[in-house]
DNA sequence: AAACCGGGGTC
DNA sequence: GACCCAGGTTT
């Protein structure tokens, strides 16, 4: 049997039921393909189901301040993602009359929308009959074709594009671009897949010459920089802590923080002096500073490892700005921070 | 073309 | 520890 009629038969009697499939509307489509990038199933759908239900459409959305949408978005990672979905609610609500695009070359002008999307949304919003390629298209066609490019490679995803839209059937692209990505996900999965039971298996050219282990190709490795980072939690006289917005560029813009030292190298743990006296801003007389988490806590991020402590700046004075527990527990704030809050928190 | 951008799951 | 995830943007 041909290709695509084998895939759209295996998606539709495995397929899962989730919510985005329960709809062709583009708003719905483009929030969940944005939270998808890079991102799980089960790791984004708690959230799809938070934004569809705060913001049940895009002008809602729209008209919601950034400082929410990054909450509701906390802990998802990659945030110019909620930054750009944002910048593209109030495009499409205020200049395009709350309508989407309707093509994939129209909807490639979207913030945060990329090939993948732009295809993901034209498809299944529109049926319009153009592949999208993610991380499950490079595995499952790699794999069944034998094509040995590395994935990492830029003109990987031109030739793999290619190979995708020959596959697609012009009259069902919606279901075709769902199903490879649903069968990469769930079937021809990165390692150990079961191949003894697979549809594909006397077709699969990876199965037949033995090269499932090494297919796909990426020969990119990431490399991983240490960073050290200390975070200073001020308890002035009510009780109250400062927080600060990250606002340069890099990890968590626009996200709340303690106040932040970051070092070259570990501050060893008797030289709190140096902390305070390097700090800027604490205009304040501090009372006493120790270390909260003498403990080693590694924050690790796709490229960066962050050596993190907490110390805690005690003061007897009342600091300008400083904010109490339930005003910083209602800031966006990155994982690791939020972590901390849960567990040292009084 | 390469670097950067999170957090969590899996083996 | 290495790799991956319904990738996109910036340099």
């Amino acid at each position: 049997m041909v290709f695509y009629k084998s895939l759209i038969q295996w998606y539709l009697q495995n397929k899962r039921d989730l919510p985005w499939r329960k709809t062709d509307n583009p708003y719905f489509i483009w929030l969940s393909e944005i939270m998808l990038q890079q991102t799980r199933v089960a790791q984004g759908l708690p959230y799809f189901l938070s934004f569809t239900e705060a913001f049940p459409t895009v002008f809602d959305l729209a008209n919601a301040p950034e400082e929410k949408v990054l909450k509701l978005w906390q802990g998802l990672g990659y945030y110019s993602r909620a930054r750009n979905l944002h910048a593209t609610a109030k495009h499409v609500a205020y200049n395009l009359d709350g309508k989407f695009p309707t093509t994939y070359k129209e909807l490639l002008k979207l913030k945060g929308v990329g090939d993948y999307t732009a295809a993901a949304i034209a498809s299944i919003s529109y049926g319009e009959p153009v592949p999208v390629v993610d991380g499950n298209v490079y595995r499952v066609l790699s794999r069944y074709f034998g094509v040995d490019t590395d994935i990492s490679s830029t003109q990987a995803k031109a030739e793999f594009r290619e190979l995708a839209g020959s596959q697609l059937p012009k009259d069902n692209a919606a279901e075709f671009n769902q199903a490879i990505m649903e069968f990469g996900a769930l079937k021809c999965v990165p390692k150990s897949p079961d191949c003894a039971n697979c549809i594909f298996n006397a077709n699969c050219v990876a199965y037949a010459t033995g090269r499932v282990g090494e297919l796909p190709v990426k020969l990119k490795k990431t490399k991983v920089t240490p960073r050290y980072f200390n975070y200073l939690i001020v308890k002035d006289a009510d009780g109250n802590s400062l927080m600060q917005k990250r606002t340069a560029k890099g990890i968590w813009h626009n996200l709340y923080e303690f106040p932040l030292l970051e070092t070259l190298t570990e501050v060893p743990e008797k030289d709190t002096a140096h902390l305070i006296d390097t700090f800027p801003g604490f205009d304040f007389p501090v009372a006493d500073i120790k270390l909260l988490t003498p403990e080693k806590v590694i924050h690790k991020l796709s490229h960066q490892h962050l050596h993190i402590r907490f110390w805690e700046v005690k003061t007897n004075s009342v600091v300008k700005n400083a904010l109490s527990h339930s005003e910083l527990r209602a800031l966006p704030v990155p994982v690791v921070i939020h972590n901390f809050i849960d567990k040292h928190w009084v």
